[in-house]
DNA sequence: TTGTAATTACGAAAATCTTCGTATATATTT
DNA sequence: AAATATATACGAAGATTTTCGTAATTACAA
């Protein structure tokens, strides 16, 4: 179950704002990149279809949902990543994740914590 | 500079084992998976058409060397996958890489440091 | 030297992904 | 009711990626 580019746009609306008609999410996908609108339906059909979303069809405009959560597509790409692009060395991966870009306060004591746990077992 | 699936499959064999002929790089990629010899020296020259490859021709089989280096591809990546797959979340994206899987001593150190070093600033 | 094996070059088929036009159906407005 | 607007279905063109067959060239062996 590897979403495309296009599909993970599509994802990631539908997470951030929850079940929408196609005519919504071209809307706020029109905000990003210009896109028809029946583009936007065929993908969302063809995404139902690959099992990624449900939709209910009780109304005219169909309401479409995700199936799939965030975390589980975060941790199947990362994975992947991980792998043909780290070559499996996940401490590499992290340490590239931190080292380049800003880290908030809030963000380094959680990961503080999260080592403190890690270091109990 | 955005490598394909088989093309960073040909950039991990370069950069694991060196700089390689097709015939060398072909029987490498076998071992993971079933490829025709006249596929991987396509690939080959087509990711030298795109600058990611040079090659000695000096000699009758060629040989090819990756322009990139795992690093700056690693980087480039990863920043997509922060954007397109966690939203821009980093914490989020570290947290999962380190969440589900084994970490050793040595990467909770050398992780810790890397904290040291960032709340230094 | 003549034939066999190995290599590069190249075109194009096959597969996948993305985009949209058109037809049809359903609702809304005048 | 007729005209207009909005929705879905669907096929197919376009774009990109992947795969490989065939021809031409170069080395090697009988």
């Amino acid at each position: 179950m590897k979403p495309t580019e296009s599909e993970l746009e599509i994802l990631q609306l539908l997470w951030e704002h929850g079940p929408l008609t196609v005519r919504a999410l071209n809307d706020k996908l029109n905000k990003q990149r210009r896109v028809g609108y029946t583009t936007s339906l065929k993908m969302m059909q063809i995404m139902t279809e690959k099992g990624m979303l449900t939709r209910d069809t009780s109304l005219r405009s169909h309401v479409y949902v995700p199936v799939l959560q965030p975390a589980s597509v975060q941790s199947n790409i990362l994975d992947h990543v991980l792998k043909t692009v780290f070559m499996g060395d996940r401490s590499k991966l992290v340490l590239q994740a931190l080292g380049n870009q800003h880290v908030s306060r809030e963000e380094l004591s959680e990961l503080k914590a999260l080592i403190q746990k890690m270091e109990e077992k």
